[in-house]
RNA sequence: AGCGGGAUGGGAUAGCCAGGAGAUUCCGCCGGGCUCAUAACCCGGAGAUCGGUAGUUCAAAUCUACUUCCCGCUACCA
């Protein structure tokens, strides 16, 4: 039983998510190709406020806005051969029915009581402000603060009702405190059995030690009911319906793993596989997740199943984060690879799948860039295991049409064996990077060996010699193709065909890497292909300039229309002017700083862009090329002769294809450009 | 503040749980070979006292304690 986090019904896929995906494909594969009954499921995360917030935003309802991001889901997985057998999502029907049935089952068991708490309202929008959509003043610390945790501060968590001031974070209206019955989950009585679990549970190390010092903090108990409308209704017990609320998006969540599987079951039929034996009974349930919701995997959600007496978790891999060039993603800033822009681009899923899974450990940050990416996928996917194959079976087919008739010699079975070895101390291991590393190393074996029996020389002289080396690497091709199956899903299989085999490599198990080659196949093609240098410089170079448009539309106070995040368009409810940065900066990195006065030369329009304008600038020692976002906001034709404040040391960046070198000073979102009074001179420094 | 993860030749990484010849792989550098193959592949070499200190041990990258520096988490970002 293997299954993903769920992915939020948010906004768009990126790379760094799909590390998880893939992570957990990979394993599951690899637990098919050593013979085990798997079932590998996933769905998307429905509820929850922010769905609601954002869908409120576009003007449509939660549900259609969280469907249309999960059908995008569905659509996209599969397209990186993350090939779940089922994917349902948290909103459907099994999952409501089967989340109302977990809760009324902890609350038969007595895991469940009500208490009254205070929650924010907000009397002039007439709605009920949960979580994060309060702000207002830590009592400890006396920082801007969240409603539940003090996050610029102190890092206190607050319970509702401590903040003081607390406002709306949407309106920025005085929020009020009303009293209102919550439930709660004794997550508190299973303080020792949790501590058992995590004893037990196997997995990443970040996931087996990272909830200890939780739990040796103590528990607080859960409060698992929220006021709002979008969610699964919290049920009638004994026939009652005891509150209006709705469930917290972190119960129905996780069920769904269980919902999937009872759909997947429902399906193929319990003879294929059993959704109640594997989650009720002898099932071994691994949980593939993000390092981000460890807490919910070993904590929260063990004891929900522990309380529901459902089987517990056998292991949990958290994946490490991704960074992009070493810096984090950035969805505001639009600094990532999303997805579809991979696959838009041409390459094959393979390729990224082959970096994600063999980058670092799995729990490991990895950063990705596309230099590495190109160095990775020339060196090791087309030098090592695309040439090898290649080689080896164009010099089969032209010498032998196919299998040599021979015997594979010990040296090559042995080696073989030790792959498939190897293959399985990585699933033994929870690690993805092992079985991935199995099979490039198998590869690299077999170019050591073909050059160590140059066949091309025993061609003519010594045809037996010939036939046995090669039927040797046909072998290893073979076995290549089986094991590499999980992280490459959809070149093996050409690898597969290309050998002249029939049927799918996905339905064999390792013992075929043994299994003798079919005596025919024709000329085989090259599997990988090569990323060129000015492919990577393309890649760079839209990707910059994406980003550097996303960082002039901020500057430009265009912000609002953007979708996400909603805690910068927060801020600035709270206050027009923004508070002085905490950080102060030393006089030495202010010198850092190349400022001058400039004049503008020349102005004209960026075409197709709503604030750009290319400006020519004469900074006395030079003229240059600056790009700014002032065109909606000056009349271009009025600014040529105007003195102006320029960065002179910035790096240079590319908007809408037009290089900038420097940049201009403005104030605020009237882009006011800053200049002197005096007659300083083009040129001169400013300090 | 607490907790978690990390620090390994110039760069990037493995090994650590189950201690054992001065340590993996990729990139880069130097030299050689081969010519079947996608200017690819193979062989050899230079280069690291495995963040630091102290300990356990016949033996420490690996275990223990302390310490420095990065990154993250702390209850809704994969």
């Amino acid at each position: 039983m293997v299954t993903c986090g769920l992915p939020y019904a948010n906004g768009d896929l990126h790379i760094g998510h799909l590390r998880t995906y893939v992570g957990g494909d990979v394993y599951a594969r690899a637990l098919e190709s050593l013979g085990q009954e798997t079932a590998f499921v996933c769905g998307s995360d429905m509820h929850g406020t922010p769905v609601a917030v954002n869908a409120e935003k576009e003007g449509t309802s939660p549900e259609e806005f969280a469907l249309a991001w999960h059908e995008q889901y569905e659509e996209t997985f599969p397209r990186f051969d993350v090939d779940f057998d089922n994917y349902g999502h948290t909103h459907d029907a099994t999952n409501t029915e089967l989340t109302q049935e977990f809760v009324r089952t902890l609350e038969e068991n007595g895991h469940v009581y009500e208490k009254e708490i205070k929650v924010a309202y907000d009397p002039e929008a007439e709605q009920s402000l949960p979580d994060r959509y309060v702000e207002g003043t830590c009592p400890y610390c006396g920082e801007l603060a969240r409603g539940d945790e003090c996050d610029e501060g102190c890092g206190r968590h607050l319970e509702p009702g401590e903040i003081e001031d607390p406002r709306s974070s949407v309106t920025g209206n005085p929020a009020e405190y009303r009293d209102q019955t919550h439930k709660f989950f004794r997550v508190s009585e299973f303080e020792e059995y949790l501590s058992g679990f995590l004893d037990r549970l196997e997995g990443t190390a970040n996931a087996r030690n990272q909830p200890r010092g939780w739990l040796e903090d103590g528990l607080r108990d859960w409060c698992i009911t929220r006021d709002m409308d979008w969610g699964i209704d919290y049920p009638d017990v004994d026939g009652e319906d005891p509150t209006d609320l709705v469930l917290y998006v972190w119960v129905d969540a996780p069920i769904e793993y269980v919902s999937s599987t009872k759909q997947y079951s429902e399906r193929v039929g319990a003879d294929e596989y059993d959704w109640q034996r594997a989650w009720q009974e002898d099932g071994e349930i691994v949980h593939v997740i993000g390092r981000d919701i460890i807490q919910h995997h070993t904590v929260f959600w063990p004891a929900m199943l522990h309380g529901v007496d459902y089987s517990e978790p056998r292991a949990v891999m958290a994946s490490g984060f991704m960074t992009l060039d070493g810096d984090g993603f950035s969805t505001s800033r639009n600094r990532a690879v999303w997805a579809r822009e991979y696959l838009d681009e041409g390459f094959h899923p393979d390729l990224l799948r082959y970096y994600l899974a063999t980058n670092g450990g799995f729990q490991q940050d990895v950063d990705f860039s596309w230099e590495k990416f190109r160095d990775r996928v020339n060196n090791e996917l087309v030098g090592t295991v695309g040439n090898f194959l290649y080689r080896s079976l164009l010099f089969a087919h032209r010498n032998f049409e196919g299998t040599p008739e021979a015997e594979v010699s010990d040296e090559v079975e042995a080696r073989i064996e030790e792959a498939i070895a190897d293959f399985e101390a990585g699933v033994n291991d929870y690690s993805v990077r092992a079985i991935g590393d199995a099979t490039v190393e198998l590869a690299r074996f077999g170019n050591e060996y073909i050059q160590r029996e140059e066949p091309w020389n025993l061609v003519g002289d010594d045809d037996e010699a010939a036939a046995r080396v090669i039927r040797d690497c046909v072998q290893i091709a073979k076995a290549v193709a089986v094991l590499f199956e999980p992280v490459a899903p959809g070149t093996s299989e050409e690898l597969w065909s290309q050998i002249g085999e029939d049927g799918s490599v996905h339905d064999v198990t390792t013992d075929a890497a043994l299994a003798a080659p079919p005596r025919d196949f024709g000329a085989p093609e090259e599997l990988y292909e090569k990323i060129e240098d000015e492919r990577v410089e393309e890649l760079n170079e839209k990707l910059e300039s994406r980003v550097a448009e996303a960082a002039a539309e901020e500057d430009a106070g265009e912000t609002e229309t953007v979708t996400d995040e909603g805690e910068a368009d927060a801020e600035s409810v709270m206050s027009d002017i923004e508070p002085v940065a905490d950080d102060r900066i030393s006089f030495e990195e202010f010198q850092d700083l190349d400022l001058r006065i400039g004049e503008i030369l020349a102005a004209e329009p960026i075409e197709d862009s709503d604030k750009l304008v290319k400006l020519t600038v004469d900074i006395g020692v030079e003229e240059r090329q600056i790009v700014a976002g002032i065109k909606q906001l000056h009349d271009v034709d009025d600014l040529p002769g105007t003195k102006v404040v320029i960065v002179a040391n910035l790096e240079k960046a590319e908007l809408f294809g037009h290089e900038s070198n420097g940049m201009l000073l403005a104030a605020g979102d009237d882009a006011d450009l800053l200049t002197t009074h005096g007659d300083s001179s083009i040129g001169t420094k400013i300090r």
